[in-house]
DNA sequence: TTTTATCGTTCTGATATGGAACTTATTAGG
DNA sequence: CCTAATAAGTTCCATATCAGAACGATAAAA
């Protein structure tokens, strides 16, 4: 199924023999199945995934940019300098990903206390 | 589906409401569903994960112990100073993620060029 | 008894992330 | 028309995390 290497680094993922590790390449960063998730939920603008998950700007764009370049999302400018974000159809296609995850989730962890702050900005 | 929340670390994910969110504060963090994929091929300690993904002995330490923390493995000793990891049935109830995440790496992620290296050391 | 294997911890330098301010262009309001 | 508010980043710096290597402690093997 999955060949060893050695001295593999994270960066290195991508001509890993085996698809999970691939897979995890472009979609393992920190931040970014949440921003997918975003997506699916029909959110498409910077500002929107910004204030919904609380990560910087600096990230995020980098984020996105990867994506991008990765075929899962399309950048589409709606007016000069201003994006939309969609999900490609090898994006739309992470759907399984994301639902496994839920399932998971919702019967196995818990919530932990702190903060429940359902607070806007 | 999912509250928002300010300011937002990834450390907070655990009290999200999203069970996504609360999925990926256990097994969202860089190497850990490489590790549990290892764990579904059968390998059960410490060397043999550092030696198949080539991450660093700390972070693979820290990786274990949160898991086990979580519930997904349980780590026993095989004698003194030595331990099996194992995955709980929570742990291998993770298979639909490791599932999804081969299919879609499998369809939608071509191998990059660079190390082939299927090399042992 | 010396060596080797296992399972870590510690140290140091590099990389990634968090937080905030700053840019640039675009609408919206008066 | 002028000003303010949005949108989508970029830049800067402090902190957190990671990679690489060395060090320890225990246990099995030679």
């Amino acid at each position: 199924m999955c060949v060893k290497t050695i001295g593999m680094k994270w960066s290195d993922l991508k001509s890993d023999n085996c698809p999970i590790a691939r897979s995890l390449s472009v979609i393992g960063d920190r931040w970014t199945l949440l921003i997918l998730r975003d997506c699916f939920l029909g959110k498409t603008r910077f500002d929107a995934f910004q204030q919904s998950l609380g990560l910087t700007r600096h990230v995020l764009s980098e984020r996105l940019a990867k994506l991008v370049d990765a075929g899962v999302l399309t950048k589409e400018a709606y007016t000069k300098g201003r994006y939309d974000y969609r999900l490609t159809p090898q994006g739309k296609a992470l759907a399984p990903v994301l639902s496994s995850l839920f399932d998971w989730g919702k019967a196995h962890v818990r919530r932990a206390q702190g903060s429940e702050t359902t607070l806007r900005r």
